[in-house]
Order: structure tokens, then C-alpha cells, then sequence
DNA sequence: ACATTTAAATCAAAAAAAACTATGCAAGTA
DNA sequence: TACTTGCATAGTTTTTTTTGATTTAAATGT
């Protein structure tokens, strides 16, 4: 035989002011409920809890005392909980797990988590990388609540609403041939040596581009990180196709890259948020949602405006670098 | 909205292995009923708790993962509840209260007390003393489990087990004219000065053996500790009549007692254990009782047969004090 | 590509649990 | 002695839970 919460709950009560009557009147029940629920709880535990009086009520005995001391602990504990599910799902504290796509993580996500825990410093935000085959996955099997990446070979399981716009643009390095254009089509390119940026699906994305234009490119170089692929372009082996802004023309060993429009109609990538169909957010993730749009606003203002068309980038670039 | 336990236990069965039909057959209950647990659950938390696949299973969601830890706590801490509840009425663990007698208890007691905490050194016990009518409103009220008293003024709710039978007999000063004899009646005794034992129930238990001789007391003086009524005796200012043994012939001044028995019939004491009629003991309280019957018999084979008659006493007293 | 299998949700019906009203009973109170 | 108090019990009704059957939808196998 099982106690329920409820038993105990009465049986509290009942202790709590010596009486059934009294319990069950500040419950809204019954007296037969209560009394019931306590010779049930008697039944289940194999204790004798209370003595009765005639016309006066009952008083607990000495094992009705010692186990009314726990029985109010775990009401207590089954409270909290209660409260503790409440919390996740209403207050903007807690943890959040995300995912990202990695061309974008490094440039987007350590400034928006920043502005993030500055405005919700009780939230500890967890974010991850991965290709978009494992964040489809793991957003199935709830490993996150949340992520942010293209919307590009999305099952219909997975709801996606994008957040801000990429065309795509060649990316040079500074003593290209072709460094001094003011844009670019990709049938003036395709017989130019390009560097691939070699990820699942990047890889087909960048060829739909060509196949899109009927041409088609002419791999030299396949790198499998995005700062190998800076680094191939910035040292002359070849052009790259970007659509992440460039921002920070240098690649890692300091040698420079010049970034240039493209021409004709090429599907930009959409940057938004992902995740499974129906799914009911918890505030944390809803706020985390609005927090990005402000921040993506915002650099729709500055750094990623400059980069989108190849005018306001040599600007920024010709202001920021080469005139000091 | 509430949860129950029970929703929690069908939740973690099914978070635990990502899977209701599984849960459902370790469980042993119909599918349904752990999906209609979860739903409820999911409602009345308002979080979302699950991820579901269609073919295969269910996964945590973060906020359920979160959610599976402190229901997992809170189960397991009912669980322990329920032992504790077990341990309570089967194990010989934990404390027990009692109510004594005062005349008896510091001679019967602590040596109890000791043997009891021998054999079970997990039990913690509390022995106070009181009058029979705060002993019989303690035990009603709950406040102890057991009483060691005497079988007088009980009402019908309280069940008595007696244990030892003490007969009056009679005490004197060393010195006193009738320190001499081999036994005494209440008729020979009535013409000298007694000093009574003035407490309620003693006091009318006394005054009933006289009547039932047909003679009168001839109270001089009034004590109201046993140590005071034993250092009035042995300074001679009148005899006392006793149920406990003596066993330590001394006031508490070092003065000397003499225990001489009663001639006649009278009324002995029984002493015994008291508890609320129909109550049902802790094991604690069953194995104190046996404990009790036990030590009663020793005592009743060396200091408490020396003194139910005087010859007993008188040896142990002259090969004890007189001959060293 | 189609049939089969898997596993959760849903539905209606049955069973179980809990609640209520009314009543009984024993002791205290006027 | 009649009246009140307060827990227990009985019988009914309501609510909740469980269940078997069915539906749905995706994964798997041929």
C-alpha cells in the first residue's frame, strides 16, 4: 500500500491543529476525507499516529510526532518543486543550451551572449558548434532548445524563422588580378582558381551558386575550417565565396583580404533561429530570440551593412585601415 | 493544476529510458497511462518535458532534463519516508518516552534503563517521572508511549499489564520500641505516630489499609518526597508504611531504617505498564516491556525477595552492614 | 516504392479512488 | 437528562485513473 501526497497533506493538517474537523474545514473538504486519508496513511506506514478522543479531537503520538517532522519536510520538497517548474517555465533564469553554425558563432554569438547576461544575469547560456546534419539532430533529441544557423536543408520537423539576410561575395586576396573590381559575376570568376570551403553544406550551396549562373567553378583549394580558407585567399591561392561579413579583413597570419560584391541573381543565406515544430519555448529561449534581433538590428546598422554591399566595405576598410 | 507522485514516478520511468511503452512494462500499467501522465504532468508545470519521435521513443527536452533531476530527488526522498514510517514500526531504533511512578523509579529504573540500552544502543530513551494523574493525562494526550505505574485510579481507556506485586510493610528507626519484632499489625501500630507520604494517590492508598483493619492512622507528621518521609523514620519522629523495597537501609543523612512486614490482609501494590487501551506499541515499546519483565525477575530472585519479608531483609541487612 | 513495424496519442468504456451527505457513537457539557 | 462535540462509518455520487482498441506518423525492410 502507497501514500500519496495528498494523504500526507491531510494527515499534516489534521496534526498541525489536533483535529479533523479543524483540517479539513481550512482544506475545503470533508471530515470524511481527512479521516479517511489518515487511517489510510496508518494503514500504509503501520503506524499508529494519532490518539483519538471522543468529542475533543486527537493528539498525535510520539511516532505520529517524529513522522509528521518529515512527512511536513517532503510536502515542503514537492512544494519547491512545484515552484522550481514554475520558475523554469515563467522567469528568465536558469540555463540555456544553444547551437550555432560556425562561419557566424565567432562573430555574432560572444557579443549577443554579452548583452545577454548583462540584461539576465541569472542565466547561464551554453553554446555550442556543429554542422547543420548534428543541430538538426540534436534538436530533435532536445540536446538543445535552440539554434541559430541557415535555413538551408531543414526537415519540416523544424520550424525556422529567419533573422537577417546574406548575399553571397567573393573574397580576394589584396594583389588578385581581379582586387580592383567594383563587383564581380560568377562567370567572370569560374576560370579563376577558387578556394572551397569544404563543409557538408557549404560545399553545396556554393556549388547551387555556380550551377545556378551555369558555370562552373574551378576548385584548386579545399580547406575544412574558415580561418584555413582566409588564410588560402589572403596568400594568393585563390578566391573564395563568403557570405558571413568579413568585418576583419586580416587572416590569421596578417596578410589581407579584400572583399567584392557579386552580380546576377544568387540565393542569399537566411541566419535565423531553429528549432523543433510546436515546440513551446521556455522564457529564457524567448528572450534570448528577442535579444538576438536587437543585436542583429543593430549590426545591420554598422559592421554587416559595410559588408553586404563591396561600396561600404572599402569604405569602412579604406577609413579604418589604409588612411591612418 | 497538481502533480502527484504518482505523475512523477510514470515521468522518470519514461525519461529514463526515452520511451512510455517501455516504462509502461516496467511499470506494469497500460501505455496510456504513462501518456496521460506525462501530458498531465506537462500541463501542470507548464513546461514542455519531452521531445516526441514517432517510431521511436521520446527525448528529454533541457527544461525536462532539468525537471527529471529534482523529481528523481523528490522521489526518492518519499521513498525514504515510507522506510523511515517502516523503520519506525519494526525496527529496534529511534526513542521511546515513558512516564514512571516516582516511589519506584529511581530504584527500578536506571538499571533498566542501562540493560534496555545494552541490547539496543540505536534507541533513545526519555523517562520521566510524574503522579498518576498527570501520567494517565500524559498517556492520553500522547506525550509518552509507555507508563510504569501502580494498578490504582486507572480509568477504563488505559489497558494495565502488571509486573511485580509489592506489599506494604512497615518502616521504623533503628531505635524505635517496635524495631524488634518479626512482624507487625496495623492495629498494634495505629497508637504510634506515622509520618505519611502525602501525595495523592499514596496518601488514600494508605489510609484505605487502615480502614480495611478497622483502625485509624495517627498522622504526625507529613512528607512530600519519599527521601523526607525516610529521614523523618530513621530520626524517629514515627513509622512509615512502604510498598518498594528498601534496599539501601539509609536515610540520606546516614541514619538506619528497619523494614518489618505486615500481618493481615492487605491490599498489595502491582506495579506495572500503562498504555491507551488498543494501542498499538512501537517495537521499541514491546522490547522495553520484555526488557522490563525480564529485569523484574532478577530482582525478584535478590533485592525484592529480601525485602517482602522481613527475615529476607534482616539476614541481607546483618551479614551486609552489622557483621563488617 | 510499397508494405511492415514501431511507438506515441487518442477515444470510449470500465474500474478505482476520492469526495460528499447522512448517520452513528461515545464522551463531555449544560 | 438532553445537548453538543467530533471522529468513524456507510452508502452514493463524482472524479480520476486505467485499460483495450484505434489512429497516426515516421522508420525500416523488401
Amino acid at each position: 500500500m502507497h501514500f500519496t501526497l495528498k494523504h500526507l497533506r491531510y494527515f499534516v493538517k489534521a496534526g498541525e491543529h489536533s483535529s479533523v474537523t479543524r483540517a479539513a474545514e481550512e482544506l475545503h473538504v470533508s471530515q470524511p476525507s481527512i479521516s479517511t486519508a489518515i487511517l489510510h496513511l496508518e494503514e500504509a506506514t503501520g503506524l499508529q499516529l494519532f490518539v483519538r478522543h471522543h468529542a475533543q479531537g486527537l493528539s498525535l503520538t510520539p511516532a505520529g510526532r517524529q513522522f509528521i517532522l518529515k512527512s511536513k519536510q517532503l510536502l515542503l520538497d514537492a512544494d519547491n518543486l512545484g515552484h522550481y517548474a514554475n520558475t523554469l517555465c515563467t522567469k528568465i533564469a536558469g540555463s540555456l543550451r544553444i547551437v550555432s553554425f560556425p562561419t557566424f558563432t565567432p562573430i555574432l554569438l560572444p557579443s549577443l551572449m554579452k548583452k545577454f547576461i548583462e540584461t539576465y544575469p541569472e542565466v547561464n547560456i551554453q553554446c555550442d558548434e556543429s554542422h547543420q546534419k548534428d543541430i538538426i539532430q540534436s534538436l530533435m533529441v532536445g540536446d538543445y532548445e535552440l539554434a541559430l544557423t541557415y535555413d538551408l536543408q531543414l526537415p519540416t520537423e523544424i520550424e525556422f524563422e529567419p533573422i537577417i539576410e546574406f548575399p553571397p561575395y567573393v573574397a580576394l586576396a589584396k594583389d588578385h588580378p581581379l582586387a580592383a573590381s567594383t563587383e564581380l559575376s560568377l562567370t567572370e570568376l569560374a576560370e579563376y582558381p577558387m578556394v572551397l570551403l569544404d563543409w557538408p553544406m557549404s560545399r553545396e550551396y556554393f556549388f547551387s551558386l555556380f550551377l545556378s549562373q551555369d558555370v562552373e567553378a574551378n576548385i584548386a583549394y579545399r580547406a575544412q575550417s574558415l580561418a584555413m580558407v582566409r588564410g588560402l585567399v589572403a596568400n594568393g591561392f585563390g578566391y573564395s565565396l563568403f557570405n558571413t561579413p568579413l568585418v576583419n579583413n586580416l587572416a590569421l597570419d596578417g596578410s589581407e583580404i579584400v572583399a567584392i560584391p557579386l552580380t546576377g541573381k544568387l540565393r542569399p543565406l537566411r541566419l535565423g533561429v531553429a528549432k523543433i515544430a510546436h515546440f513551446r519555448l521556455t522564457p529564457i529561449a524567448e528572450a534570448f530570440i528577442s535579444t538576438l534581433k536587437e543585436r542583429a538590428a543593430e549590426l545591420a546598422q554598422s559592421v554587416f551593412t559595410d559588408q553586404r554591399f563591396y561600396k561600404h566595405l572599402s569604405q569602412s576598410e579604406e577609413s579604418t585601415k589604409d588612411n591612418p
